[in-house]
DNA sequence: TCAATAATTGAACGGTGTTCAAGAACTTCA
DNA sequence: TGAAGTTCTTGAACACCGTTCAATTATTGA
């Protein structure tokens, strides 16, 4: 069968998942889809596009939200920072591989614009609703990246779920 | 002369300071010292080390910061977070090289026990204090890591210091 | 069937961190 | 002074990395 552009990205996603960043060479990816380096440059620009897909997809969960209608904005913001953290958490070095994307993009990105939304929602004038909505992101992956680092190298990370939840309330009080 | 861990971190701080981690690499920095690569490895354990090194005297300053006694606990906090920002976005790549060491060791490396000082000192209880800290020592390197991505690919940071501004006021509030 | 297009190979370019036997350069002590 | 011991450096190798590109093979449409 014929490679394809979504073979790639699924086969990156893959070890992405079970084995990190550190892993995650194109040639490691050649072999594992059984061709030649060479080959995945038919389809993909360079690694760094690649990376940029993964993080998309690592954050696509979010902009399907179900959004509780139940539930004040606030507490709307404060799920749906939750969730963000779960989901690049769930990926070996998802914080180093979002933080890239949202770098490059940093107000396209989800959650920044559901955030944003929801921060106008609340009352928050144009302006403010931005840059709360960039705080929470950036805190997020901050904290994202330290609780990975630690977890590759194999230190305790047992406070850091506190320590995220601490500093969501502090940020949306 | 005969070579010495401290040339080697000096050599290592100029690549850093002038190029960036992109080429920081041992090769680069035995070629700088007039050696071979191997040499290095006598004088220090790995790369890790080095950067370690180099991040602990990236933020060297802050331990020593005059703290002037007429301001407020706060106002004090707010000072030191922002040298903090100063420092790391003044090396290329800054942030990318404190944020490991930080997470290695999230509670002595500086500002975090300065700024648990000076936050219990303003009537935080004990752990309310730490993680105040490190939320804002979170926010700060996940700002400054997006203000140099952005800048290594050449694009616009204009708002960064006002993103980060309101980031700061919020946490302090 | 033949030409055009799409996709892949194989090889190379110029790097990377790290290890280690061998040797050189100093020190120490007789 | 000379031998022994320690400290430091070399040179080569190992096992990788992202990316490019001429040549080649598949596939497709006429």
């Amino acid at each position: 069968m014929a490679l394809s552009r979504d073979q790639i990205v699924a086969a990156a996603w893959g070890i992405l998942q079970s084995y990190g960043l550190g892993d995650l060479s194109m040639r490691r990816l050649a072999k594992d889809l059984g061709v030649q380096p060479g080959a995945l440059y038919w389809h993909v620009a360079n690694k760094q596009e690649l990376l940029g897909v993964l993080a998309q997809r690592m954050v696509a969960p979010l902009s399907t939200e179900a959004l509780d209608d139940a539930a004040t904005p606030l507490e709307r913001a404060a799920h749906l920072t939750r969730e963000f953290r779960s989901l690049i958490l769930a990926v070996r070095d998802g914080a180093e591989v979002v933080s890239v994307a949202h770098s490059i993009n940093p107000e396209s990105l989800s959650p920044v614009p559901e955030l944003v939304a929801l921060s106008t929602e609340s009352g928050s004038p144009q302006g403010e609703a931005k840059y709360t909505a960039l705080t929470l992101v950036r805190f997020t992956l901050g904290s994202v990246s330290t609780e990975q680092t630690r977890e590759a190298m194999g230190l305790d990370t047992s406070s850091s779920e506190a320590e995220f939840t601490a500093g969501l309330e502090r940020l949306l009080s």
